[in-house]
DNA sequence: AAATTCCACAACCGCTTTTCT
DNA sequence: GAGAAAAGCGGTTGTGGAATT
């Protein structure tokens, strides 16, 4: 794989930018537009490399960013996809309009984590941090395979907590409504030994669930997942179903194998009526076959 | 007032993924 | 399809200002 070089290697500029930097870029940028940032710092008279300027258009100089404090919605809204997500910051950003990524992780390391510290959270579980050397066995033991369990449940409890609706977005009306109590719980037998990435489709896939994703209307009010994605999603969690012995329910593993073509690209014809019918009855068909799941793992579990 | 510590955040680094040729 | 370039991502570090001693 070819890698850009780094500013040391071709001794260019590092550090902080100045103002005069800034100016050049800016004004290079609104000429000839963002993109190509290899060819960026000749074109603009800059000694930096492309990659420099491109993480300070991005990060500091794009007009449309938002700077400043964040509000409580926006607070909140880190913590519920946090502990949905992990440390997914782009998909985090992705909710929290003119929000950047290294600006939300930025948030995230120097005020959420501590905060969550501060009440005998763990950052990363989202977990009661437990002194018990037994208890501490069990959560390494469950944590082990389920990285994400925890965090999901937390959250899960939080917005229930909280009266069960919470609001993603920074008070727009057209940023999708996050329902929490709609998401099923997470299968949390310690016999299914399940990788994060897997954890992190299903936390996605939740997440669809929770935006009540409208999947008949052709012009979604929601601005997020659009229809890719949720395709890529749920294509994702079809191959992680599969590892989880779903292979018996003949209906799921039909509309899975037709979603999965599409989210392959070996299937192009199809319209977005079809899809859409697809992914719906796909989710459908999910929806009720984790629940049986989480059922069998309650018993499991008393 | 000076020195030290703490904190927030901008920027860098290295790796992966996507796009282009 | 392969290789290179560009873009994206997340972890980490460096820097400067504020707070504390």
């Amino acid at each position: 794989m070819g890698r850009m070089p780094c500013c040391e290697k071709v001794g260019l500029k590092k550090g902080p930018w100045t103002p005069e930097e800034d100016k050049k870029l800016v004004a290079y940028v609104e000429e000839h537009g963002p993109g190509n940032w290899r060819s960026v710092p000749a074109k603009a008279g800059l000694e930096r490399c492309g990659k420099s300027c491109r993480l300070r258009w991005i990060n500091y100089l794009k007009p449309d960013i938002k700077r400043g404090n964040f509000s409580m919605e926006e607070d909140h809204t880190i913590i519920q996809l946090h502990a949905l997500l992990g440390n997914k910051w782009s998909i985090i950003a992705a909710h929290l309009p003119n929000r950047t990524d290294n600006e939300i992780k930025n948030y995230w390391n120097t005020n959420i984590k501590k905060r969550l510290i501060r009440m005998g959270l763990d950052p990363i579980t989202h977990k009661p941090i437990k002194s018990n050397s037994f208890e501490a066995y069990d959560e390494f033991k469950d944590t082990t395979n389920m990285g994400h369990v925890a965090q999901w449940e937390s959250a899960r409890l939080e917005a229930e907590a909280r009266g069960s609706i919470l609001q993603v977005g920074s008070g727009s009306s057209n940023l999708p409504r996050l329902n929490l109590s709609k998401i099923p719980t997470q299968p949390c037998s310690s016999s299914y030994s399940i990788s994060n990435e897997h954890m992190t489709a299903y936390n996605m896939y939740a997440l669809v669930l929770a935006t009540n994703y409208d999947l008949q209307s052709s012009v979604s009010t929601l601005s997020v997942p659009k229809l890719p994605e949720v395709c890529t999603i749920i294509g994702k969690f079809a191959n992680a179903e599969s590892l989880l012995s779903y292979k018996n329910d003949d209906n799921v593993v039909e509309i899975s194998s037709q979603i999965q073509k599409v989210v392959e690209g070996s299937v192009s014809n199809l319209q977005d009526d079809d899809i859409m019918m697809a992914v719906e009855a796909f989710r459908t068909a999910k929806c009720e076959s984790i629940q049986e799941l989480f059922n069998e793992s309650a018993v499991e579990k008393v």
